[in-house]
DNA sequence: ATTGTACATACGTAAAATCGTATATATACT
DNA sequence: AGTATATATACGATTTTACGTATGTACAAT
């Protein structure tokens, strides 16, 4: 994970909103993202992709869903930059969270257990 | 300050490795930044241009020299992120270090006092 | 005044990133 | 098998970003 390619991915309206999105929600699906940002599906995809292919996220899919996390492997101090812009910018995913709580029929999580 | 602009700007190469630079030494004119990148100076000097507009650093003019340093408003969270990334990418910098270092003649600052 | 050094900016070009649309794949349900 | 939903990717067009070269400005020294 070098630094400027991690920048990089958050140097873009969508990726840098689904990424803290994902951090602060722990866990979403492309239709919760695209919901949250009023966004076209293939965009969102296509920022995730790229979020994926710099293993900035992982993908694990589940029925008809694919849900996205922050990758596990991602070091610390990468980890440290999303809490701290988090931190530091309450209210930059405002309306995106006040987007994912209209939404109805949001898609449910597998149990973590049994 | 928006989070959007500030990883904007750390993500290009040469204002990344300027702006870490310019953190860690405390203050650096546009003559270092050339010989610790080896890159034209036209090239840093538009770089630092788009930085200064941005507010992630401010310059002060000392005889025929310009220097830069982080910028006094910069906000906590965004000062802890160029820490984080400082931090968790020691190598990053080494190169240019290298290179500073091996610079004869090196503009001299004024004191801070007196 | 002129010359030299440090730095900034303007301008046209080239490269990179983003976009919307169309389409492909994978799963679920009937 | 056929339809519907969720997601991914391919493609060409557009926009944005970065670049090198040339030139302008400010200060220092003679």
């Amino acid at each position: 994970m070098d630094a400027l390619a991690f920048f990089k991915c958050l140097a873009d309206d969508t990726r840098l909103r689904c990424l803290l999105l994902i951090q602060r929600e722990q866990e979403l699906c492309v239709c919760e993202l695209t919901q949250a940002l009023q966004e076209i599906q293939p965009k969102i995809s296509r920022h995730l992709a790229q979020l994926r292919q710099c293993k900035l996220v992982e993908d694990r899919r589940q029925g008809q869903w694919v849900f996205y996390r922050v990758h596990p492997a991602l070091p610390d101090w990468a980890r440290e930059v999303l809490g701290d812009t988090l931190a530091g910018n309450p209210d930059f995913l405002a309306p995106n969270l006040a987007l994912l709580q209209q939404m109805g029929e949001r898609p449910e999580r597998a149990q973590a257990c049994c």
